[in-house]
DNA sequence: TTGAAAGCGCTAACAG
DNA sequence: CTGTTAGCGCTTTCAA
């Protein structure tokens, strides 16, 4: 298929009138060239529909333009503002964009079967546990440039990380439950294990607690997963075991899409009976039965701050270490406020 | 940044003591290799964790393995479903997957600014209005392959499809309104100018109108651009026309969202006041009070299809011209159902 | 079953 | 400012 003869270097070279040295100059920008060679070869380049091959370049640089992402799974609200964010800064700096999703390929030992890394990008985005351990220290040892997302380094290795101010923002969220709602029995939901997203809200809930004087009863916290159906799963839980619960923070919106479904289930009335609240905003949560109250966390901001990081790296060896976006509370009747 | 010497084929071929080709060979499963030869190439191959390069495979062998997706924007809430439908059919196949957004980009010239084409992938999924006419005419005549994503192609090129059952399914979305909620003064908001799934829609409509003897009203119908707020936007305009309304058709899911509030602005209820029915079954869809009716499009089905498609046509030449996937009607309460 | 060798199309010194 | 040339790392004939 497709063995239309395609134009190359060399055949606008020879149309053009000079070497293919000098075609390679005004296509990169490197190099001077006069502005009369330089019109006639970008004529003969649209003359001839040019378009350099992204494999030849590749080998002859030693760069493939290409950034690579790895996620587990393309699931939940969360994706779209992350994968518009982190195209949109791909483009702007001129990289193409590789995806690659882990989930379902547990196959992969030997890093050969990493379908992204040093063979095919100059530099890998990877977001929160979608790669394991190992490969992120072989590739830092390599010295392949990499950006964590919404995940930090392995101790000891200096890899640069964005994400939101998880910490901070749940803190506010629960300060705002206790002394504007007056609820001291708040439940938490944790996110899928080891998720460090998940980790920083437990904290500020745990902080706001402390702050305000109400003891911490491990009987309020159970796995969320950030995932709706758990979140479904979790409430069953909770009520089993009769303990008083004026609220629930349920770790991530799409968690509480199955919080709110499964209180309603059950005879409960948000708020009413019980306060739901969530993390992230997402463009679901103005939009469920009763308006969801949550923190705003930029997910798009963070996505394309993370390739201007990878980008940094990539071209001067430095990026920051780490890149915090602040976060927002946003009030909607979930919780109780008119 | 990193140069830290890349084991290349050489390499393993020397540790292994035997030639290149014989390490290409094992790599590709091409040819004849004896099993101890193999054994012992694999074993350097991990040993030494070495991965072929994209780019020097792809100057080789003219193929990139690469599959590139062309969209207009990353929006609503139609593409995480289409995104992972796309990213399941690369990886089952063995594809990479490039993607690549137009919006934004609007000085596309000539073809070396189309930043998927031949030059660095295999073939191209091209989503709706994604690319210009003449750059698929460009690219087919190119003998590129090509798959369509709910849209049709150019009138004589024969460029395969995906796409939906959007007019009998609107057909029978209008069916039932008009059959089971009594509804005959109903109301459709188009797509995007274009939008070709929007005409079929639109065909479904007039003919179920038709079919019942309810003569099209063309003050019923106005642009919904398949877009939250340009649904607003049209509820104001056909109310401002003062013409008797008892359903909306709104296009599709997102329109309907914007449709819902707008009426709820204006002190409609709904279904009570007007009913509203959209198109797509987005997640969302079910949480919106009320919950909506609308005609579910298999659009992760349809994505997946349509890789699979293209990776036939790069692989043998030829695949089908259309493929219409099935639509289901899905009622709940914002069309009065109870 | 294996090896030798000729490129694939381009970039990047190095000359001039 | 422009041209010559040596590879980049791999696949793929063609021989052996």
């Amino acid at each position: 298929m497709s063995d239309y003869a395609r134009a190359t270097i060399a055949d606008v070279a020879e149309r053009a009138g000079v070497s293919i040295a000098t075609v390679s100059r005004v296509i990169n920008k490197t190099g001077q060239v006069s502005a009369a060679t330089a019109a006639r070869v970008e004529s003969v380049i649209s003359e001839l529909n040019y378009a350099p091959q992204a494999a030849a370049r590749g080998l002859a640089s030693r760069r493939t333009n290409t950034i690579g992402l790895i996620l587990r799974e393309i699931t939940g609200e969360f994706f779209q503002p992350m994968l518009r964010g982190i195209e949109a800064g791909t483009r702007e700096l001129g990289y193409d964009l590789l995806i690659h999703c882990t989930h379902r390929s547990p196959e992969v030992q030997s890093p050969a079967n990493y379908p992204l890394s040093e063979h095919n990008s100059d530099g890998l985005l990877v977001f929160t546990d979608s790669l394991d351990e190992a490969e992120i220290i072989r590739l830092y040892y390599a010295q392949f440039p990499l950006v964590l997302l919404h995940r930090s380094a392995p101790p000891g290795l200096h890899i640069p990380c964005v994400t939101c101010e998880n910490k901070s923002g749940a803190r506010r969220l629960i300060d705002y439950l206790i002394e504007q709602r007056g609820c001291r029995r708040i439940a938490f939901l944790s996110g899928p294990d080891g998720a460090e997203d998940s980790y920083w809200r437990e904290m500020g809930y745990r902080e706001s607690l402390a702050a305000h004087g109400i003891p911490f009863d491990p009987r309020l916290v159970t796995l969320g997963g950030f995932d709706q159906h758990q979140g479904r799963i979790a409430v069953h839980q909770l009520l089993s075991r009769s303990v008083q619960i004026d609220a629930i923070f349920a770790g991530d919106d799409d968690t509480s899409i199955g919080v709110i479904d499964a209180l309603k289930e059950e005879g409960l009335r948000v708020p009413e009976d019980i306060a739901v609240v969530g993390f992230d905003d997402i463009p679901l949560a103005r939009y469920l039965t009763p308006p969801l109250t949550t923190v705003r966390a930029p997910i798009e901001t963070a996505a394309r701050e993370a390739v201007h990081q990878l980008v940094r790296l990539i071209r001067t060896g430095e990026a920051d270490r780490l890149t915090l976006l602040p976060t927002e509370l946003i009030i909607r009747r979930s919780c109780g406020a008119t």
